[in-house]
DNA sequence: CTGTGTGCAAAACGTTTGCATGCCT
DNA sequence: AGGCATGCAAACGTTTTGCACACAG
């Protein structure tokens, strides 16, 4: 995902409005590396915009989806997270606290065996580790 | 998964009861390459046994999943699909028809950073490859 | 015969949609 | 002023649950 200046300016390229509510969630996503759910992001931002509604936030996030802004994750069995880092990269879930971390791709480029190569043309992939944090490990 | 005889045996070693649907969605299970959602092994089983109820394949699932004897994978944005190769395999999911087929471990081992294993223990992982099949490429 | 499994109906859950009203441009 | 965005309520599809009855052991 872009600043919050840039996106507001293909925004307004594309005619469609800024409004509080979605200068809200572009700010709650700018740089954020939680992975938040919709509900994450609907309780943020009804901290400084009490009268949003879900129905805004979920419209918002497909179109960022749609635009490419953000990825729509789906990992967690509950529900879905969304990713302002559109870049190749991978997560690791802690099985404990489900705290979902990104590895950038760098050295990790698993190759498909030949054989599969020719029945099937890859455009992307996605790797999950799962495992235990530190944190919750010196809990257990 | 085990084989059907097999699976009767350890639900009966846990005193759980065989009956027709149980048995029945055993079967369709077993050796299950496709990776059906609780909808496919519903309308399955249906034509044999017209009375199963969505309940009861939903609880079977369950139980199986939490026996290990299936995988829920949580891969598709719309259902569940559940697997009964548990060994460690990877996916590719054709983005054009949604079919999803296996691919055995192998070769790809994916190496995580050294620094990230500072932080994190994994404990397993999982790659999903999209991209599109030899048939979906034809007909584009 | 006992208790677990079944299947119905209803609820729960995250998410989506239709529509009247509001407000950005 | 015009039209897109909002937010309510209702609908949606999948999955879960409560409960009375059925049937495997």
């Amino acid at each position: 995902m872009n600043t919050v200046d840039n996106l507001v300016e293909r925004f307004r390229s594309k005619k469609l409005k800024i409004t509080p509510q979605r200068l809200g969630i572009f700010r709650i996503l700018e740089s954020n590396l939680q992975h938040p759910s919709a509900e994450d992001i609907f309780s943020k931002i009804k901290k400084i915009y009490p009268t949003v509604s879900f129905t805004t936030v979920y419209k918002t996030l497909d179109i960022l989806e749609k635009m490419g802004e953000i990825l729509k994750i789906t990992i967690d069995e509950e529900r879905k997270h969304y990713d302002p880092n559109t870049n190749t990269h991978h997560h690791i879930i802690c099985l404990m606290c489900n705290k979902i971390s990104d590895i950038e791709e760098e050295h990790i480029r698993p190759k498909l065996p030949r054989g599969i190569l020719n029945e099937f043309t890859p455009s992307s992939y996605h790797i999950s580790f799962y495992g235990t944090c530190k944190k919750c490990h010196k809990n257990k």
